[in-house]
Parts: C-alpha cells; structure tokens; sequence
RNA sequence: GCUGAAGUGGUGGAAUUGGUAGACACGUUGGACUUAAAAUCCAAUGGCCUGUAAGGCCGUGCGGGUUCAAGUCCCGCCUUCAGUACCA
C-alpha cells in the first residue's frame, strides 16, 4: 500500500469534524491554555498560501499542548465587517452579508483543506448580531465611565455625578476634554438635564465632540490615524484631508501610560513593543504659560527643555492656531492671512513632502518672556503642527536645529545660553553635555539640574508646571459606512442616547443603496425604518419621529476594530445570550497564553485591544488587563512573480537571458505557466490571455525564460499561489511541513515551490518505514513488530524527542522538520521496525503532519484518536539521556566533567581523556570546565 | 534623520548561545535500476594548492580588538529590509 494522502487526510478531516474531536472543554482538572489566531477578514480573493502560515505555527503549538496533557482553547472566526464587502456591494448591489457569508464559505473550505484543529463549535463573527450585540455593550459600558486619574482607572459616570453635586468639577482630577469650565456644586444642581449631559460628555470614555479628523473623500468616511499609511488610506490609497466633523471618540488617551508601562509585562517582540511605544510617544519636560502683550491672551507651549528657557528669541503658532487672529496686527493681517490659506490648500501629504522649505509669517504681536519680561516675537509657521502639544512652541534656535534654520532664515536672533559652545553653524541638542550660561539662575547647571530648577521657578510664578505629553490621540470612533456595528444610540434633542443593554442587539437595518445620501449623510440616512421607540424599545419607521416618543438613531457605524478588540474574550463563551461572557468562563480562561499574527497591527488592532482589555479589567468584567501573555509575529510569505520582456511596439516576447539586445517592457503573467526552472510554457501563456494569442517569442536554447521578481502576493502581479493546489498535488501535511521548512516563522520569506519534493518524500520515507517494501507491491504492507529496540533505535528516538520538543518550546519549527528527517533516515538505514520506536515518533511527529500520524496510528491498533490524548513522550522522565556525564579526576582531585554519548566504548573514553590532556598542555594550565566527546569525533574543551 | 532587525556555499537556511562552520533540503554532477521516461536508491558537492590520496591554506559584509578558542562578545564602518518621521 502506498501513501495515498488524498484517501488518508480526506478520512481524518471528516472524522475529526464527525467526532468534534478539537472541542474545548470549560472545565478540566488538566490546566489550561489558549492559542490565538488573529482571526482572518473574509475577502472576495480567498486564501493564498501565505495566509495559513501563522495558523499552522499556532496548530502545530496547540497540538503539542494536547499532548502535554493541558486543555487546549483554540478557536477560529472571521473579522466579517469592513470595507471591501461594502465597496463590492456598491459596484453591484449585492447585500454585504450575503458576500460575506459566500466568502466565508469559500474560507472554510479552505481552511479545512489544511486540517487544523480549530473548535469550530465557538466560531465568532463579527457581523453577526449574536456577536455585535456584546460590541454594542461595550461601547455603553464605555459611554457610562470616567477617568479617575487618583485611582489610575475607569468608574461609572454615577459616581462623577455624585462627585459633582456635591463639590463641583474643580477638585476632581479626571481625563477630560480641554474646554471644560469650572462649576461648583450648587452650580452643577441647578444645571438642566441637558446641561448636565453636555457636561458628562466631556468626561465619558466614548464622547460625541467635534473634532479634526482626517476625511477621506472618494471612501466617504473618516479614518483612524492607523487607518493612514503615507497620507493616504490604508485602504485604496486615497488622498485624505483634515476637516472638523462631529464624532464619536474613544478616549485612549487617558490609558496612555498603562498602555506604555503595560508593555513591561508581556511578552510581544520587542520591534512591535517600540511601535506601540513610539506610537503613544510619551515625552517629559513642562508647559509654559507666555502672556501675550497688549492682549488679554496667553498661550500655552509645551517644552521637553525648559533648562532652555532663557535662549527664546519668539514662538511659533501652527498656522491653525485658534489664537492667531485674535492677535495678529493690522499692518500684518493681509500677509497673514495670505499665509494660512496658501497652508491651508496644501494637502497633508505635500506638507510631509516638503519640510526642507522654511516658510512662515510674523503675525506683528509679542509675547512676554516670564522671567526676563523682554519681548518675544510670536510668529506662525508650519513647522509646528496643530495636532501635537498645544499647537505652539517657545522656539529656542540655539538648542533646536529646526528653530535655528527658522531664526537664520527669518534673521531673528540666536542668544547663546551654552557655556562654551558655538553655535555659529547649528544648533546644540545635546542634552548630556550641557552648562547653562547666560540665565541668570540657571546659570552654571547642567541639564536635569536646570530643567528642575526652571520648573521650579515657573511654578512660583503661575506660569509653568512639569508635564508629561503624549503623541496618542483619542481614537476616531465614527463611520460613514453601512458594513459596520450600528451604535446602540439615539438623540433626544441632540443629546445622545444609550439604548438599554436588554434591547440590544440593534440590527443593521436594509438600505436600497449602499452610498451616501444626496444630504451627505450616512449610508443609515437611506434606511427606512432606523427610529428608536422609547414606548416599545424597538426600531420603528422614521415617519414616526417626533410622534410621541420616537426618536432618530446615530447614522454612522462603528470602525472595523470594535468587535476585534475583545473577540479574543467570547471565544470563551462564544454562545452566551445573557452576558458577554461567564465569570466561570473568564475565570478559567483569563487570557490568551499564545497569539500569533502579523506585526501590521502594532499600533492598530494591538493597541485597541489592550485599551479596551484595560477598561474591561477597571471595570472587574475581565480578570486580567494584559489579554495575550505571549504574541508572535509570523513573516509574511512574499510571492515570486514572473515576467516576461516584450519588445517594444510589437508582439514579440524576448527570452531573459536575450533582453538586453532590445528595448523591451515587461509585464507579469501567471506564475502557474512556469515551471522549477523558470520556463515558460509558451501554449499556456496563448491560452491565459487574449493578448498572448499571437504572441511571438524568441527564445534561448529553445526555452523561454522568465524573469523572477519577489514582491507582495497579490492577485494584480499573477504570483498568486492557492493553498487548495498544493494540498491536491502533494497533501495538507506536505503544505503544513514545507511552509515552516521554508525558514524560521518570524522571517519575511519568498513561497518558492522548489524546495517541496524534499519534503514530500520525506512523507513518503515516512510511510515506508512502517511498511515491508518486500512484501505487498509498490509501498509494501503495514509491517511494525514487537521487538526489541537496539541501542542505536534508541538514541535515535530520544534525542529527536529532546530536539523537538526544544524545538517547539522555542517556535523553531523549520529545524524540527530537519530532525524528522534525519530520524527517519537513521530508523530506515538501521532497519527499525520496533513499535516501542515508531509509536511514539508518530506522537513527535503529529503536530506537524497528523493526517499522516493518524492514519499509522490506527494501523498500530490504536482505538483513541493520536490528536486528543496526552502522551508521555514529552514527559521528562520517559527520556533515556541520549548523553552522560562522567566526572574526571587528575591528581586525585575531581576537576572535570566529560559529557559522553550514550555508550561509548572503553577505547574511545581513554581516547577523550588523552586529547583533554593534551588540550591541558595547550591551556598552559587553565582549567576547562568540560570535555564534550562525540564518538569517533574530535574533543572539545569547554572553558 | 531616528528606532528596530539582519548580512553564512549556486539557493532556502543550520550551528547546543563563545567550543568540529555549512546540519537538513533544493539544485548540480556522476552512478544503479529501466528499451525509455517517471519514481526510487547510492555517491560527490564552500574555495584554493599539491598529478591522485594523505595533507595543507583560506573562508560567516568590511577593518580593528578581547580570548587558548569568535559566525557568535567589544569598537569603528558598509549594505539591505522593516517601522516612523517637522513630536517642540
């Protein structure tokens, strides 16, 4: 019988599903552990080979916890709202759900193909309302909390209130918007109903507020700062421009610092945690208050060196500064105003593009220096950005380069305030080296000695603190779109309105059209029936509004990272009704002890999730406030694309190796029309597109060679390799060993297809090595006996055991592969047939491959399923040592240790000895630590 | 500019973390079996030198250093990739 992968992982697959053998059980006396996919966006393309590559590492891992005996958590769902379903649905008119729920079809098969041993029964969805009713609960939980910044945590807006009617707002010390005003207590109790929402507003972790965000035109939506790489979307790369919309935010911002000290607890890779850092952007130093003279204004800067304090020579407002034309001069309004719009046309993107030009205006107005009480020039310019800070800054051109250029091309003084110093050519930023001259108490400090003091003497004077800034924003949490959560939100004279958690969930209503409306509002404006009745608690049509008391609901949706940033958590209990999830449930669980997905999330997905994983544990809903212990960043597999050089203006096709005696273009084809040595099959490519039909082609040695490129797999380069094709050519445990062979999990890495026949006959090695090749024609007949293992069968069995498992614990898997092959090739050359060897190789090698294991398994007799059971073969004290230790004495004394294998002969430990003593003279005397022998091999001295 | 990761044969990549560099696989070459092909199996395969062998020399981006011993540690460069960018 030979090995029929088609036959053996089509039988597995459907007894795995048939016996639910993956299903996680909520309590067990064995312990615990959750292994975390990032669960996939369905898309329209379906799965190609690099997607799978995390599933597989995360399989393989939880896999090998089952056989350590620990219950194992590891599910698998879909991320099922977003953008392009809705942007499909545009272009056709086809209902997003039902897109999306072919696309998830067509993903399920897929995954199935591959035979990973997810739980489907605690499958989520995040556009299903089962699931989205628990996102809405989550956004009330968060519009009913404030920040205490005394307890460092998030409490119940009751609590607020109670703090307010009984000592007003200015004691408390809370996470608010800037443009609260100070009320007292009796204040607060005469405030009206509306009054006081209004207030709340400003406090709660999701508020309504208008805000500058960032717009995207051709998208008809808002995005997130994540949601914008270079400029533009993330998504379709169009331009996005900055615009003040009324919106819905999530104040992270005041989760900033256990956000950062957070990151000391878990264990992610350190270039992800230094993203998140970055991305948060915490940096010390003070805010300084300048009155503005002849102006009843002040503005407030932001400085990480007020030791610098004495070297300003004028400020510098962002051109959007509020306080600009308040206090710009008549002689100076025309060139200013000049300015703001000449800034203001310019898109983000040239702004970004062109920061070497020096550009800026005087706005004719000075501010007071707080301790010198000289003059200082306030200027704008746009170099200093309205979204960070205050929007303004004391500009210091001795020790910043940027005010420096600014000073010298403007020809404003440069005082120098640093001892021996000269500045004559750039600026001097370097903190560590600094004496202060010329700042009258400041005088002869260095650094953290001035900036003390400066802080100091601000604070006597009312005009400066120490203060910690941070670069994260609140997140924008409002779209324009239809394919999204609707919030469980309706307004009542403007003020929004939380819809009780037991009417939830509010479910997306039906749409003729999936764009806009001609007013400007949301897709949700084109429903028909979105009006919340507060007499029955349910969505009525929107005739009724204003008629007794129904109401008009919000008109956005909710971003894509809502449902993802505590998906992780339903997992647990993805079938509960009555609350998001179990006590017992989350109790048992806690948190995921292993996630693993692409590092494109750091400062999107990651971020969010830790957020609102935080809030959750303020609130006692979770038990911990980190949600992933563990977190590990597969590579993306790239994809090779193949090019061909067409001769310019014609239809001739000229061979790689040919190109440079012509002008030629090139253009990408089919990866599938080539074959391991890059050539072409010329009939193929006639028949792949109508363009090609006549297609002329010179070749070399009567081959056409194409050109490889490695770039992104994407459907638009033709280098598109689909999982479901290897899994027919050679199997899913061929897929699933070759994609970690291909290299180390963390590593970027070309899929390359040349490489998979190795892997493929180790399989089939494999197989033989249970089989009698003698007997029973081409693959021979199932032959494992009960005998004896010899000495050699041994030591080949237990140090694959020691080298997997190291393997393993360590996310090595592309070695391990090699380590199964080297067992298989010492077993077959040593004519192994023993079960006490080859039983327990299936155990090692099931993780990897277990359609295979299964199938040798149930030869072997055995009743149980291989994937389900714990198995001593991981266990310690099951291993014979594949090496010893034998201690060494010279002169009576024990010094040395040899470490030996196993069983080495008489000849060949004398033979050690006599080398270590040699190494001995070497040494002139030192002491080595240890001998290493390997037999019949050279000695090594540890020292 | 800043931050992070990495540079090892023709290729993907190993190397117990300071101890036989190049495991394993691909590819290539030669051979066996075949009428032939596929499949399978065996052997060789970093470079150079000595006719072969035995053996020797050089070799982990470059230049120094520490050490009995360096791909690994230290100092200074170069290159590539990724993230981020007027952050006051």
């Amino acid at each position: 019988m030979s090995y029929d992968f088609r036959d053996i992982e089509a039988k597995w697959q459907k007894y795995w599903a048939d016996n639910a053998t993956f299903t996680a059980e909520n309590n067990s006396i064995k312990p615990k552990y959750y292994v975390l996919d990032m669960f996939p966006y369905p898309s329209g393309a379906g799965l190609h080979v690099g997607h799978p590559l995390g599933y597989i590492a995360s399989d393989i891992y939880a896999r090998y916890k089952r056989h350590k005996g620990f219950n194992v958590l590891h599910p698998q769902g879909y991320d099922s709202f977003g953008l392009p379903a809705e942007q499909y649905a545009i272009q056709t008119g086809q209902h997003p759900a039902i897109t999306t729920k072919d696309n998830i079809a067509r993903y399920r098969e897929q995954l199935d193909k591959i035979g990973f041993s997810f739980d489907w029964s605690r499958e989520v969805r995040t556009s299903d309302p089962k699931f989205y009713k628990w996102t809405q609960w989550i956004f009330i939980q968060l519009f009913n909390s404030w920040y205490d910044n005394n307890e460092d945590r998030a409490r119940k807006i009751e609590d607020l209130e109670t703090i307010f009617s009984a000592e007003g707002n200015t004691n408390v010390n809370v996470v608010c918007d800037e443009d609260v005003t100070e009320f007292t207590a009796e204040e607060w109790n005469n405030f009206s109903s509306k009054e006081k929402q209004e207030v709340l507003l400003k406090y709660r972790l999701t508020y309504l507020a208008e805000t500058e965000v960032n717009w995207c035109p051709q998208l008809g939506t808002v995005l997130a700062n994540d949601e914008i790489v270079n400029g533009v979307s993330e998504r379709g790369g169009y331009p996005v421009v900055r615009k003040k919309m009324t919106q819905w935010s999530m104040r992270i911002s005041a989760y900033a610092q256990r956000l950062l000290d957070g990151l000391d607890t878990i264990d992610w890779p350190q270039p992800l945690k230094d993203s998140q850092t970055n991305w948060i952007g915490r940096s010390e130093g003070a805010s300084v208050t300048f009155n503005v003279k002849d102006h009843d204004a002040t503005i407030e800067v932001f400085t990480t060196r007020p030791d610098t304090i004495f070297g300003v020579s004028f400020m510098t407002l962002a051109p959007e500064h509020e306080l600009v034309q308040k206090i710009i001069t008549k002689a100076q309004k025309a060139e200013v105003e000049a300015y703001i719009e000449a800034t203001a046309k310019r898109s983000e993107r040239e702004r970004m593009a062109d920061v070497k030009n020096i550009s800026g205006v005087f706005t004719g107005a000075y501010a007071e220096h707080p301790f010198t009480k000289e003059p200082v020039p306030i200027w704008i310019g746009d170099y200093v950005l309205a979204g960070y800070g205050t929007g303004a800054v004391m500009a210091v051109p001795c020790g910043d380069q940027r005010d420096y250029d600014f000073a010298k091309h403007f020809d404003i003084p440069i005082p120098n305030i640093f001892e021996g110093i000269d500045i004559s050519e750039e600026a001097f930023a370097d903190k560590d080296n600094t004496v202060i001259a010329n700042s009258d108490f400041l005088n002869g400090l260095n650094y953290k000695k001035a900036t003390k003091r400066a802080i100091y003497e601000l604070e006597q004077l009312g005009q400066g603190e120490g203060k910690i800034n941070y670069r994260l924003r609140d997140a924008v949490f409002s779209r324009q779109r239809y394919w999204g959560e609707p919030f469980p939100v309706y307004y009542v004279d403007g003020m929004p309105q939380m819809i009780e958690a037991k009417h939830l969930p509010i479910e997306l209503p039906e749409v003729e059209k999936y764009l806009p409306t001609e007013t400007g509002e949301p897709p949700l404006g084109r429903a028909t029936v979105w009006a919340w009745d507060t007499g029955s608690n349910t969505v009525v049509d929107n005739d009724k509004i204003d008629h007794k008391a129904v109401f008009p609901l919000e008109l956005n949706t909710m971003p894509g990272w809502a449902g993802s940033s505590y998906y992780f958590n339903r997992y647990m209990d993805p079938n509960n009704e009555e609350e998001v999830f179990s006590k017992d449930a989350i109790n048992y669980w806690k948190e995921v002890d292993l996630y693993i997905g692409g590092s494109e999330h750091a400062t999107g997905h990651l971020l969010y999730a830790r957020f609102w994983q935080k809030f959750l544990f303020d609130h006692g809903i979770v038990p911990v406030d980190e949600f992933a212990k563990k977190l590990i960043n597969q590579g993306m597999i790239l994809g090779t694309s193949a090019i061909v050089y067409r001769i310019s203006g014609t239809n001739q096709y000229v061979s790689k190796g040919l190109k440079d005696q012509y002008e030629t273009e090139e253009l990408r084809v089919d990866v599938s029309l080539i074959n391991n040595s890059n050539e072409l099959n010329l009939e193929g490519l006639r028949n792949w597109q109508p363009q090609y039909k006549d297609a002329e082609f010179i070749l070399e040695e009567n081959k056409y060679i194409v050109g490889r490129e490695v770039e992104k797999m994407s459907k638009r380069w033709f280098n598109v390799v689909n999982p479901d094709d290897i899994c027919n050519d050679y199997g899913a445990d061929t897929l699933r060993l070759y994609e970690m062979f291909l290299g180390p999990l963390e590593q970027a890495k070309p899929w390359n297809t040349a490489g998979i026949t190795g892997v493929h006959s180790f399989l089939k090695k494999l197989w033989k090595l249970y089989h009698s090749p003698l007997e029973g024609g081409q693959g021979g007949v199932f032959s494992v006996s009960e005998t004896e293992p010899t000495k050699d069968n041994l030591k080949t069995l237990h140090k694959t055991i020691k080298k997997v498992e190291e393997d393993i614990e360590n996310f090595s898997f592309n070695t391990s592969v090699s380590t199964f092959m080297i067992a298989v090739n010492e077993l077959t050359a040593q004519k192994c047939n023993s079960r006490t060897i080859l039983e327990p190789l299936l155990v090692l090698i099931s993780p990897y491959a277990p359609h295979i294991a299964e199938e040798l398994w149930q030869k072997l007799g055995n009743k149980e399923s291989i994937s389900t059971a714990a198995f001593p073969v991981f266990e310690e004290k099951h291993l014979v040592e594949s090496t010893k230790q034998y201690p060494i004495s010279f002169n009576g004394k024990m010094r040395f240790t040899l470490e030996l294998s196993l069983d080495l002969s008489k000849d060949e430990i004398e033979a050690a000895v006599m080398a270590h003593e040699k190494t001995q003279q070497q040494l002139n005397g030192r002491e080595p630590k240890k001998v290493i022998v390997v037999p019949g091999k050279i000695v090594n001295v540890v020292g």
